[in-house]
DNA sequence: CTGAAATACCTGTTAAAACATTAACTACAA
DNA sequence: TTGTAGTTAATGTTTTAACAGGTATTTCAG
């Protein structure tokens, strides 16, 4: 992982040019990590961040707008993404009693297996960042969520 | 663009990993509205920054091989996103003549008048961080390179 | 109770990404 | 010169994303 190297000597414009393009790249760098790290299971990052938002629920049920609403990258192909967890036997999916439209996600106990396998997976993405001091990290955090803010009222 | 409301108040187990969510969050939110922005141009991020690699160069052409090495995303499509960008009559396509098997890649007039036409969609981005002070910004920058020179030797 | 609007999910279609393989050419050692 | 390894692109296939309806159910005003 070396900005310089992949993009070559670029001449950024201003800093706020270049932040974009530093939060472009680590973003596009964890995420290709975190894929890799999932390939042994045959999952991808979509799926696993499904699976962990049906274990934060666990043994409660939820339904495909809630797994939609609770996804950082919406669009969803929710329903499809649930049925290859199906497929694949780590979650079941029945007709919710309460509302006949809805539909009740479950993880079965192989699901539950997966996740506990793959749970070293959280410290190995989050040493990413391990050479920061954790009061750096905040520093991040807090800049980036003032950024948030800013963006939260408009859309542009 | 409000990440409470958007993924729930979910506990970060720690502040590594509030930040790796905070970096995806803001790179994903940025990326729709890139792709927002470029949307009535027929264009897709990935083609924009291809004619932007390709801007750097002119009027020198720039190979296949370069502009996959200067895509932030590799993992390269390269020649269909050439491709694509060519039947737009955005680029041309010639076979170099130092090496055969490689390819010229140039911007046609027509690709030169649409980046020009393009060029407010940068200050429009970088607005997104606009209510950081610009020595804010350097501090997010910096951080995010100690985290990147981390990561440039070992690849997990 | 009834019908319009909203909600929850599914399906179809098109485009793009991901991954593997292949073909053409070049470079270079023997 | 020759043949082997490496380089540059193109192609094929499968999976996934993106977007646009569509159906069944629920809600709720009247």
């Amino acid at each position: 992982m070396s900005i310089e190297k992949d993009i070559g000597q670029k001449a950024f414009r201003n800093p706020y040019h270049k932040l974009i393009v530093n939060l472009h790249y680590s973003s596009s760098w964890l995420l290709s990590n975190h894929s890799r790290l999932l390939k042994p299971f045959d999952l991808t990052v979509p799926q696993f961040n499904v699976l962990q938002i049906l274990k934060s629920n666990h043994p409660e049920p939820s339904s495909i707008n809630y797994i939609i609403e609770r996804m950082l990258d919406k669009m969803s192909n929710a329903t499809r993404l649930v049925d290859k967890l199906c497929a694949k036997g780590l979650v079941s999916k029945t007709n919710s009693a309460r509302d006949k439209r809805a539909v009740d996600v479950i993880l079965t106990a192989k699901g539950l297996e997966i996740l506990e396998e793959l749970d070293h997976i959280h410290e190995k993405i989050e040493s990413f960042a391990s050479n920061l001091m954790e009061n750096e990290t905040l520093i991040i955090n807090n800049l980036l969520e003032k950024i948030q803010t800013q963006n939260s009222s408009s859309k542009e």
